[in-house]
DNA sequence: GTGTGACTTGGAGTCCGTA
DNA sequence: GTACGGACTCCAAGTCACA
């Protein structure tokens, strides 16, 4: 599995486990509704300044959800 | 000082750790040269993959470098 | 509330060279 | 061995209409 899927995955994982919807992350994280569609569904690569502007709004460092994605690339 | 400044220090920092040139780190990743230098002088904001590629030939997880990363932010 | 196609703009990443 | 520049390709960033 590439690692743009599992960043997605992981991501939504995330997201639902906090109870928010994609337009309320993409508000506060000032990025685009469908942008974060797109990076759930493994459709984009996320540059290094996206995943910290996306967990700052995740109450997760940037590092637990790059951890997350490395344990999952294993599997 | 921004996230890419501080990304580009840390994997610097890193590489000569490791007594890699630029050259050969470039190499190993199969990324270019330039694009090393461009990313160590905080010129360029690398992708999720990119960060994957780099620290793969650095004996570093992705996730501890990016630790790094918000560690020296906080300062 | 989310998925998707189509689109424009900016930047990721490469290749050439010079110093 | 590295910094830096121009020119290039390709994809991420960011937006929209519609389902």
């Amino acid at each position: 599995m590439s690692i743009e899927v599992i960043f997605g995955q992981q991501l939504r994982k995330i997201r639902e486990e906090r109870k928010l919807s994609q337009e309320e992350l993409a508000f506060r994280s000032k990025l685009d509704r469908t942008y974060i569609s797109l990076l759930e569904r493994g459709k984009r690569r996320p540059t290094l300044n996206t995943i910290f502007a996306l967990t700052a709004q995740l109450d997760i460092a940037p590092s637990e959800l790059v951890r997350m994605v490395e344990k999952n690339l294993d599997i």
